[in-house]
DNA sequence: CATGAATGAGGTTTCATTCAT
DNA sequence: GATGAATGAAACCTCATTCAT
């Protein structure tokens, strides 16, 4: 489930060497990607970057494509075991997840090049890898569909239950949109006070009542 | 605001010409793009689907990247056209709010591949080209500025001054997030629902009081 | 045999027209050709610059090689008419032989672009039209050719009956070599000093006796 | 002197496989430059016949003016390689330049095509490699100079000190004239009467005195 | 007679991938 | 297991020429 559950297939067998490599390729890949995007980026430009020579590798890899989804996948793992950290916390539901929107806005924010690669790039994937992808950003998702249930079971959070995976959806897109509209959020809000007016509008439409409670200090 | 306001050059000087040869590279390139993205359709197939030998392609385009930009361009120019048909009402800011954001959606439903595409092949542009779309977007969001501070001035809505564009800015999100994750929101939505769910949530966060009023009736 | 005894077709009648139209189309032309050469020449420039539409261009010759020749023509056609100026001249060979050489260098140096062109894109023309262009670039060895037989007739030079055309080949490729090698030349010699020179070694080879009489001032 | 001074980059590294290659792509293009002209030669052509793959072409060239830089340079080396095998002499200058001579003419004749496509195709290089083979041309003339100039010193050669240059440029236009403009001279002379007669003419311009000793036994 | 839109063959160059070493 | 030279399909784009208006 959190693995790699799509092995890439390798003319190598060592799988401690496979690891070591594909890590090489990814660290260099990713920067690539970002910077020039996956279809300008030459697959030499990738094994020169990642100390391989090209031969090399396509031994651990079949294609340009295979390259991509590492890339997405190491992303998707880089935001999960961020997120990993807070997720787990012992707090009210509604703690949590202001404290979790916290989290992963600053995830994005640091991330943001990755972020915009997945959504930009993610279509050229091969259709069984695209799915395997889609499922781990569903990932990201189901992790805030936790939090809104465990605020709706111990009563910190009111929200009709055919809402909860929307709601979760609209956290990640929000958090998403610090990056994708960059270019025009970042004229006019820091991420602090991006974080901060997107998290008090997020509880005025689900805080039982009354609103706005224990944020006075402006702390988030 | 109507203009195109960076006139490709081109080799044929009837302007109405141009025009006309545009729409069909454009209708054809759209299509072509949505399907296989930018980098994976050839110009030939451009100038085929287009009606057009290679060579008269290139009398009304300098290079692919001219195509794809007036390929956004033109799916900026509809929505802006769709989304003009209402934003011109006369209502108080609140009821013309929702009016648009379902309008909005309706759109985004409607041109959704090429919503998708705008977000994906946009930074294949040239930093110039790219910049136009950019402003192209933000007048979208300015729409919804519009719209909002009206309600602002009428008292129809509540918010603070300073939340404006970024109120503008989730209210568009939203609406193309129907595209961005319609993998993983068709399966529990369907356009009404989403578009009601999001209305009411949206009200919440900026309706004076009482909260809810109104929507009982599900008429949206 | 001094007008272009090659008549190229046009599909236009009236010959003061063709005339006049070529004219602009060849004016336009020469430029083009020294500036960018030949091949990297278009046919739509020429014809832009020559103030004629692309079809209009068509209509008085037939192909871009036909401009070229042309402009061999044009080419030939100045140089002839500047030399025949001084050519007629009553003196006795060897004078003659002074002042001409004289006035052939200065040509040169005057259409040095020109003579460069010829060397360098005469190979692009058609076999027939090469072999018109050849006979003109001999019609100017000729010249000296006369100059040379007055000289041994009048006993002012004296020359071996089988060495007068090569002499003549000989001052002819010295001065074009003032445009071919300009880029050596130029830093070592004025025209002035160039022909000066070039001249005293000339008359060297062939003043019956005894040497360098009567141009002790220097004067050429 | 012997080194390219300026190594055109290649995607091989081994420098013994490029310096093999580039020999096949060279002897293959030059046949080609003066069959065809470098422009009406197309990167496919030049690649078939040498042997390779248009791909493999490129590996070992960036442009189509790369080759024709390896082809100029193949060219001015092959003829200053023959010319060092005689300007090497021990003897007097004069009998030196008379042998040099005579040794040029012959290698012109024997690279005449060769010579042919420098002064044609020159111009379409990139600025940095003409200047390169333009220096390549000038060393060709200064052979003669030290010629002279030996001459000068062990007086068997009158020249004036100014004048040296000048004479060498003299020398090798004139053997150069023997490729120009051999549609003429293949008429009248054989290589072996050009060479002659030229060399009569160029000593009575030089030689101290008295005219014309030793050439009765037309020995050259 | 003038025009210029239309055309497509063909040019140069790139690049993912393979395979012999 | 590592390498990189070889490959050729295919990409983008140009341009001489034609022909309907």
């Amino acid at each position: 489930m959190t693995d790699e559950s799509k092995p890439i297939p390798t003319r190598v067998s060592d799988p401690q060497l496979v690891e070591q490599r594909r890590r090489q390729i990814v660290k260099a890949a990713v920067d690539l990607f970002v910077e020039k995007g996956f279809h300008k980026t030459t697959t030499r430009e990738i094994a020169k970057a990642s100390g391989l020579g090209i031969g090399t590798l396509y031994e651990y890899v079949h294609s340009k494509e295979d390259v991509l989804y590492l890339v997405c996948a190491y992303i998707h793992g880089e935001m999960k075991q961020r997120l990993d950290d807070v997720m787990g916390g012992k707090e009210r539901g509604r703690e949590l997840l202001v404290a979790s929107v916290r989290h992963f806005f600053a995830c994005v924010d640091d991330l943001q090049d990755y972020v915009l690669l997945i959504y930009q790039e993610t279509k050229s994937l091969p259709p069984d890898q695209l799915k395997l992808v889609l499922r781990q950003e569903e990932e990201i998702t189901h992790l805030f569909v936790n939090i809104l249930e465990r605020g709706r079971a111990d009563g910190s959070l009111s929200l009709a239950a055919d809402s909860v995976k929307l709601f979760a959806h609209n956290i990640v897109i929000l958090g998403q949109m610090w990056t994708f509209r960059r270019w025009a959020l970042r004229r006019d809000y820091t991420l602090e006070q991006y974080t901060e007016k997107q998290t008090s509008l997020l509880l005025q439409e689900i805080c039982p009542s009354p609103l706005r409670t224990g944020h006075e200090k402006g702390e988030f």
